[in-house]
DNA sequence: ATACAGATTGCCT
DNA sequence: GGCAATCTGTATG
């Protein structure tokens, strides 16, 4: 495991892992992702996060120890991915909004047809899931576990440098400068504020 | 039991 | 920019 990072990696609190994986590389099978952008999430203190309202059956993996995979299903058919971190049982979490596909541009490809280029292939959470084909099956993978179909390998220091800014599309601890992202990247997805969604005038027949 | 909001995306105007 | 798709967790009666 020369380029692999051990647990400890992720063990420190969250706010310090997460403008540190940047530039770090994802693999799974074919494709690889280099990130661009992710947010934190603090468990019981933030009440943002999947883990405020304490354990269930979805959430269960954050509560786990750091180095695990928490991927879970959003919207009725999207599903994201996060690096859990911390020490066990704080539940904190970095979400993976965005990457750079740097291997496997076919199989990215052809996993996003309605991609309108490269740069948009994994340029949100859930589309950085599907590239890299993780789904249900993949929750709770030990990314320190050698044999784990899922690799995180240390980037070389991003020549360009960390920002930070509020997070997305949350309706409550938004303002939360818990983003973090490579200045100038294209494949950072952009900004949008929570939205409040429309309820339908009348229910359906 | 029923209602609603959600760590989103893609298609439509 | 607006809004539908689609289902699960959580709140409320």
């Amino acid at each position: 495991m020369s380029d692999g990072v051990g647990r400890t990696f992720f063990e420190r609190p969250v706010l310090e892992v997460a403008p540190s994986v940047l530039g770090c590389v994802l693999v799974h099978g074919p494709v690889a992702v280099r990130l661009t952008e992710v947010e934190a999430y603090d468990g019981a203190e933030d009440p943002g996060s999947h883990a405020f309202r304490g354990r269930t059956a979805r959430n269960a993996v954050m509560f786990g120890p750091a180095g695990h995979v928490y991927v879970y299903f959003t919207y009725g058919m999207h599903w994201c991915a996060n690096l859990v971190c911390g020490p066990a049982g704080r539940a904190s979490a970095v979400l993976l909004r965005a990457g750079e596909v740097v291997t496997g541009l076919e199989v990215a490809r052809s996993r996003r047809p309605s991609a309108r280029g490269d740069r948009d292939l994994a340029r949100g959470p859930a589309r950085l899931a599907t590239v890299l084909g993780l789904g249900g099956h993949d929750n709770g993978t030990d990314l320190c576990d050698a044999s784990s179909p899922l690799r995180f390998r240390a980037g070389a220091r991003p020549t360009e440098s960390v920002r930070t800014g509020p997070r997305v599309g949350l309706a409550r601890a938004g303002d939360r400068p818990w983003r973090f992202w490579l200045d100038g990247d294209p494949t950072v997805s952009t900004y949008r504020p929570y939205l409040p969604r429309r309820r339908s005038a009348a229910p359906r027949p």
